[in-house]
DNA sequence: ACTATCTTTGCAAAGGTTTTCAATTTTGAC
DNA sequence: GTCAAAATTGAAAACCTTTGCAAAGATAGT
């Protein structure tokens, strides 16, 4: 099912044919609707190798995630991909990001398949340089991470910086200062990022920073957040409060605390971050941080696409604000402090 | 970079170095060596276009998938993109699911993409014929979903119909014969199968269905669940366990019966469906019925490239267990059977 | 009626690779 | 040293579309 059979069937050229496909108004309405109607009629798709070896575009752009176990990461596909597909894209999901042959697996794969443009979304597992193979594939690129030193991609992020200052007032409000931290994976970006402002906050508030009071865990495993509250249960003194850097780690956390017969929150307070819906749905409700995951999506999708029609546009970095959500899983902390 | 300009860099013809990168032992070994060594380190990889143009293959797969909102999608989709990946291949995910409109735009998307094959994910929505606007694209097709009528296409499922009835004589053997449904999207053809299971087995054990007791929801939304549950709490008698489709709803369902005072498992059993890693975290834990989603997604990878390596391989039609998964949220139900 | 402008159409080149076929070179056996 | 077979290479066709350019036709203004 050729262009030219439909030419032939048209009794016009098959630069018609082109023509009345992808800029209709270029050709005659009457010859243009006999041919669309052909076109319909016959089922005829443009092959879409002939049209990208000319144009060099393939309307597909790949998106990074590290990984898709974490529901915010599922969103943020999900919420790409609509918007995407319907502007005519169709999105290449890359995820398991969990070695670096596995990345540049992924970076090669990327090249050679010739994207229009690469959503890059917390994928900072490699502390520096790991976006600079993407960039030499020379595509426009949007990051759902905070990139500030980055001058050539544009990011969307939401500020978790105050996100995190935010779930350590909440704590220091409540009257806690034994608060220890379940950071992520020890690599990535915003492990370090979280960890830094986390450190901050709680030196502005004049508040102890034992080091037995730090552990980490894997962000997509609540499992890994259980075992991360089983260290912290064995410090004496025991925290009153935890700061867990995903809703994830912080779920596992509370598991753990009642699987050894203490209460949440009035022995321990815990809060997350990123607001999962299973958050809503646990007992007690997961005190945490929202980020607005979908909607971050589609604006991503959405500054890509506008970089693709205008590759002049120039480097855009866009701030969203994150969102204290107050459930059961944090209380005022009525212990003697026996600091 | 053209292999025109590799070739002129090794000396020899663009067939050459055609057939050192495809064919690599149609060539001399010194030869080939010279050329990819330049093919290296110029960066230089085929042109996907040119090459597809000829064969007219592109290396992608298409997965398509209801949501990824619910985790054993997400896990599908991860599953299947790592082997995949592993192969040389690309995964185009579509998700949400949620229209016949939207469902027509994946169809065409796929079709004017030319993908190598297509992985159909649980996507029966739309009762009958859903699949055949998918069959007509003519590549092959693996559905992760029970189709027994089906001949033209290779399925791989777990045995749904067996989970159903274990689930359910899991409930009829802790004493309980008040049993209400929290069924999933009524349009779905897995709905429908379990329904028709579940009253199966209800029969069998001779226990009186009550048209109160059956209700349903949307599978993605845990929130669903819950409202669902609301109207099971406004029957009288109250059902003593429920069977939720999946684990979703289960989920969803539990804590509308805690929000209303009520105890789980001691007023009121849950048994939902999938296994998804938040079933062991809320409390009580929520008993289920496992699938093997990362499992399935990797067999069906695996079946689609054989498929594709030979087209003449026979369709397959693969059974996979459930296991039942028994935590906190079900237990012997010691009412007076007030029936 | 004539010119200038605008609309509509077709021709042909170009895009980068794979693959068939034939030609050439190398190898091995006698 | 000769011949047949095997290995290696190159030329050229084919894959299907888009688009620049030019020609032809239509329209409008004078």
């Amino acid at each position: 099912m050729d262009i030219r059979e439909i030419a032939k069937k048209a009794g016009v050229s098959i630069s018609t044919v082109s023509r009345a496909i992808n800029q209709p108004h270029l050709v005659n309405k009457k010859t243009r609707g006999k041919i669309l109607a052909i076109v319909k009629e016959s089922g005829y798709v443009p092959n879409p190798f002939a049209r990208g070896l000319l144009t060099g575009k393939t309307s597909t752009i790949a998106l990074v995630v590290p990984t898709l176990k974490n529901p915010i990461f599922g969103e943020t596909a999900e919420g790409a991909e609509s918007y995407l597909s319907f502007h005519g894209y169709s999105l290449i999901t890359y995820s398991s990001l969990a070695s670096m042959e596995r990345y540049q697996t992924i970076v090669d794969n990327i090249r050679s398949r010739k994207v229009d443009g690469i959503i890059l979304a917390g994928s900072g597992i490699f502390q520096r340089g790991y976006q600079e193979p993407l960039e030499d594939i020379n595509v426009p690129i949007v990051a759902i991470e905070y990139l500030p030193g980055n001058t050539t991609m544009s990011c969307i992020y939401v500020d978790d910086i105050t996100g995190v200052k935010m779930a350590l007032e909440h704590l220091i409000f409540l009257n806690h200062r034994r608060i220890a931290l379940i950071a992520g994976n020890p690599g990535m970006i915003v492990t370090k990022r979280r960890l830094e402002a986390a450190y901050k906050t709680l030196e502005f508030y004049n508040i102890d920073i034992k080091e037995e009071y730090l552990v980490s865990g894997l962000y997509a495993h609540m499992e890994s957040g259980y075992t991360a509250m089983e260290k912290l249960l064995a410090v004496d003194p025991l925290p009153t409060a935890v700061f867990a850097f995903n809703d994830m780690l912080a779920i596992g956390a509370i598991k753990c605390i009642k699987d050894k017969g203490l209460s949440v929150p009035h022995d321990i307070s815990i809060i997350g971050f990123d607001n999962i819906p299973t958050g809503g749905y646990i007992s007690p409700g997961l005190t945490t941080i929202n980020q607005p995951c979908l909607d971050i999506a589609e604006k991503a999708a959405k500054m890509l696409l506008e970089q693709i029609a205008k590759p002049a546009t120039s480097v855009r970095k866009i701030l969203l604000p994150c969102e204290l959500i107050i459930r059961g899983s944090t209380s005022e902390n009525r212990k003697k402090q026996v600091s």
